[in-house]
This record gives structure tokens, C-alpha cells and sequence, in this order.
DNA sequence: TCTGGGGAAATGTCCGAACATTTTAACGAG
DNA sequence: CTCGTTAAAATGTTCGGACATTTCCCCAGA
């Protein structure tokens, strides 16, 4: 016979270490842990709960894992946010895949110098660039030599040197930066906006004047959340699309939704 | 005295559970355990290993937590992926945050129909969308009355009715359909491309003839993964980018880097 | 005042055991 | 051959204990 012949438990309840975390967020939610503050040690929730320490420190890890608490080796454990981590995310394997290059492309590097030389000074770069900047232009192409896009490429004046090595490469430029420099890619920006293209870039992408263009400025910081490089890159329209791709990750929002 | 009085271990070793693992992970992308095929069984895992099942277990939530198996009670560990989860994840709490629209827009519906009736059918939108879809078009102002953006709105045969609830509202349309017909936002993908304005759009969004714009394509797919809107909406691009932040999430790559 | 030792507190790692739940497959009755 | 039962296997949950490591703080000593 099947088990539970009568005890007809429709609603499954959760387990321990569920109800558990959920009674914490609840707490943290209602203010009694705010934000910043430290959580009841261990010793004193497997008290307060009358669980054992592996369950506490497993509902511990659940909110851990929704980016709820963070937890500190000889410190205790500390509230960092009210609400959970994302419920959805993008999937980045690679900072590659924010480019989306065709495999033969290249780049040919068509001008170098600093920001303060030319007139090329898009206010959209914005904060953390200044005029000892260096800068390199250059255009992508593809393997037959149809012109893929136009590039301006910002890095700190430290990492100018990189302009030397760069020529006429496969390589992303910040994916040079990072090997050469030592630096580690922690965060990227991209800014996306639509413009025109006109005189010498039109020319050079091989369209008309004022066709529409795809413009994409890629932030990039390292170590220390430091920027280091800013590229700028313009599309003609028709040649070019940006996609992403959002899916629902972690433990789904409504696992946790009743303990508002 | 400090402890470890002689024996200076300047390289502290991995604990158990992480040499598991990346044994673990080591055999997988050695063919060993190949993409598709169940890992050993934890009991298994604890002969091999001679450690405890706890150890094991923690092992294996590594290698969950990296993407590269997925566990199922009853069935057995599978083997999922040779490579690691994303180092970088754009962060979207809400599919809110998706729309950049400002608080206070309205949104103001036009013209209603299916997909066959007029000429508005942008190839762009590609599989999945067929001639009984409803269309809804409309205009999102600001609180001001300034048109912020052009949209068509695409929905299944079966929501069409949502277009009677809309009329002119604030909230986006998948927030409604997902309550009215208990759908769940499992995936959303956006495509962006550049474009130009014409004819009755740049009239509605009071722009000159062939202005550039943005125009982004969004996808939602809901409980099965079955696509149940699509939205295309049409900026002027002078007041209007769209901005993704990525940031390296979860362990760092380089802490199971060696294992090669 | 500054420094270092040492203890207390907190989380991390690891072991052992038992039972629960789910899945799969074998098996037997009809 | 089909359907339901059953048993085995696998992971999930929970308890208990022990020691390691890190951090913080107090306090004695220079």
C-alpha cells in the first residue's frame, strides 16, 4: 500500500533549515537585524531554534547564497542587504561575449594619441577619463575586409604602451591590458545609444552620411574597482544588433515570498 | 607561542572538500565523467575518497554551485558542464529593471488588432510570433506630456483580452498578463538595434523625418518557456541609452584554476 | 604609548549516524 | 502485455560531536 494512507499532507511543509532561514529574513525584513548589523552567533540560534548546528548553518548558507547575509570567519555574521540577490541574471561566461565579433575579425589600429589632442571628445566617456588619457582609433574588419565597425579605445596613461602591441590584432584590447598589466577585469559597464554616422567614420564604415548607427561604450575596471579603459564602439545600423539573454536564476522569488 | 612553531606552511592547503572537488572537476574535463553520464554515487565517492559523506556533499555543492553538475534526488549526480558558471553577471533584481522608464510615464494605447491586419510587421520579430497574435501600439509619454518612446506590444492569441485592461497605465504589460493569466517570467531576452524614425512615428514622438533611434526587442517567455510577448518599443536617441552593468559573481575563476 | 600574548567568540572543516523522500527498475498478479 | 506493488539506490534532511582557524579585545610588559 502507499505510504501516509489517511494523514493526507497536501501542503508539504518546509524543511527545518527553510523555515529557518525564512524566520532570520523575516527578522532582518521587520528590522530586528538591520542592515550592517551583525546576526545571532550560531551557538545562540541553534539555542533560540532548538535545531542542531548544521541545520542552523545551513539555513545560514541560504541566505547567504541570496546575498542576504555574508558571512566572516571569526566575526560573525553580517547583514548586508534586505532583498535577495537578482532573480534574474545574464549569463556571462567570458567578458569575450559582450563582444559580439565575428571570429575573423581584426582590428587596424588608424590613429594614437592622447584625449587632449583631437576633437574627438564624446562628453558620454564621462567621469574617471581625463586628457592624459591615451587613445587609439582604429577600425574593425572583417575577414573580407568589409568594415565591421569603428573603434576609439581610452585605457589610463599607465597602460599606453599597450598601443605598441596592439597593431593589427584578434584580441580584445582590455583581454591585452589584463595579461600585460596585471590587471583583473572586476566589473564592465555598457552604455548603449543610437547616433549617426557622419564625415571621416561614415567614410570609413563604406556607408552613407547620416545612416543610423549602434553606439556601445564598454567600461572596463580592474583591481580595486579602478577604470582603465573605455571603449567606444559604432556600428552601422543594419550590419549590427546587441541581444541579451535574462534568465531566471538562483532559487526562484516565490520560494521566500511569504515571509514578508 | 604562536602555534605552528617550526612547521611553516607557507602554502596552506586546500581543505578536504575542495581537493574533491577539484578532483572532481578534473575528471569530468578529462572525459572521465563526461557531459550527459551521473557521477559516482556519493557512498561511492566516500570509498574513493575515504572522507565522510559530509565532505562529499560539500564537494558536490562546489561543483552545483559552479554550474557544472546538477543534483537529482532519487536520480544520481549529472554531469552538466565542462566549463564554469558565469564569472560575470549582470544583476537584475526585478525584470523591472529591464525598462528604464521614468516613474511617472503613462502609457497610452493607439491602435489595437493582430499581427495581420496592417503592414507593421517587422521581420525582426522573428519565430514564434505567428498572424493571430494581437498587436497593441501604443505611446509612453512622460509625466509632462513629452512622447518618450514608441511601442507595439505582441501577445499570445489566447491574452489578447489584456489590451482592454491597459488603456493607460503605468505598470509594464508582462507585470499584467503574468498576474491575469499566472504566468511566471522564466526568460527574457532583448535585442537592441539602431534604426531610424519615419512617417507617423517620428510625427508621434514629435521628431524630425529620420532620426536616429533605438529599438529594442524584448521577449518574454513564461511557465514551459513558452513565449507569450513581445515587445518592441522605439526610442529617439538623443534621450534615451540603455546601460547593463556586469560584475564578476560568485567564487573568482582563479580559485579552482589549477585544476587543468 | 605602543606592542605582543593570550583568551574568548565566531565561523570553517570534518567525522559519524539515522531517517526521509524521490526515482528507477524489477517483479508479480491479473 | 499491462498495471500496481515493492525493493533498491540515490540524494535530502537532521542530529551529535570534535577540532581548526580567524578575528577581536583585554591586559600585562617594555
Amino acid at each position: 500500500m502507499s505510504p501516509n494512507p489517511l494523514n493526507v499532507k497536501t501542503k508539504k511543509e518546509l524543511p527545518l533549515y527553510r523555515q529557518i532561514s525564512n524566520a532570520l529574513l523575516s527578522g532582518i525584513r521587520d528590522g530586528l537585524f538591520p542592515v550592517g548589523t551583525l546576526l545571532p552567533g550560531e551557538l545562540e540560534l541553534i539555542e533560540r531554534f532548538g535545531s542542531s548546528r548544521h541545520t542552523v548553518r545551513e539555513a545560514l548558507r541560504v541566505l547567504e547564497d541570496m546575498g542576504i547575509v555574508k558571512r566572516q570567519r571569526g566575526r560573525g555574521t553580517l547583514v548586508i542587504s534586505t532583498e535577495a540577490r537578482p532573480a534574474f541574471v545574464q549569463a556571462v561566461r567570458d567578458p569575450k561575449e559582450l563582444f559580439t565579433y565575428p571570429e575573423n575579425s581584426a582590428f587596424r589600429v588608424l590613429a594614437e594619441g592622447h584625449v587632449g589632442d583631437g576633437d574627438h571628445w564624446p562628453v558620454k566617456i564621462g567621469e574617471g577619463v581625463d586628457e592624459n588619457w591615451a587613445r587609439i582609433a582604429g577600425l574593425r574588419t572583417l575577414h573580407d575586409g568589409s568594415p565591421f565597425c569603428w573603434t576609439d579605445i581610452y585605457v589610463l596613461p599607465d597602460y599606453a604602451s599597450i598601443a605598441q602591441q596592439l597593431g593589427r590584432t584578434t584580441r580584445p584590447v582590455y583581454e591585452q591590458i589584463a595579461e600585460t598589466f596585471g590587471e583583473t577585469v572586476q566589473r564592465i559597464s555598457v552604455e548603449i545609444c543610437a547616433g549617426s554616422l557622419v564625415g571621416s567614420r561614415a567614410k570609413a564604415l563604406e556607408v552613407d552620411e547620416g545612416t543610423p548607427s549602434l553606439v556601445l561604450y564598454r567600461r572596463y575596471c580592474g583591481n580595486g574597482n579602478r577604470l582603465f579603459e573605455v571603449s567606444v564602439t559604432e556600428h552601422p545600423a543594419e550590419s549590427f544588433s546587441y541581444s541579451l539573454e535574462f534568465n531566471r536564476g538562483w532559487q526562484a522569488a516565490e520560494h521566500w515570498s511569504w515571509s514578508k
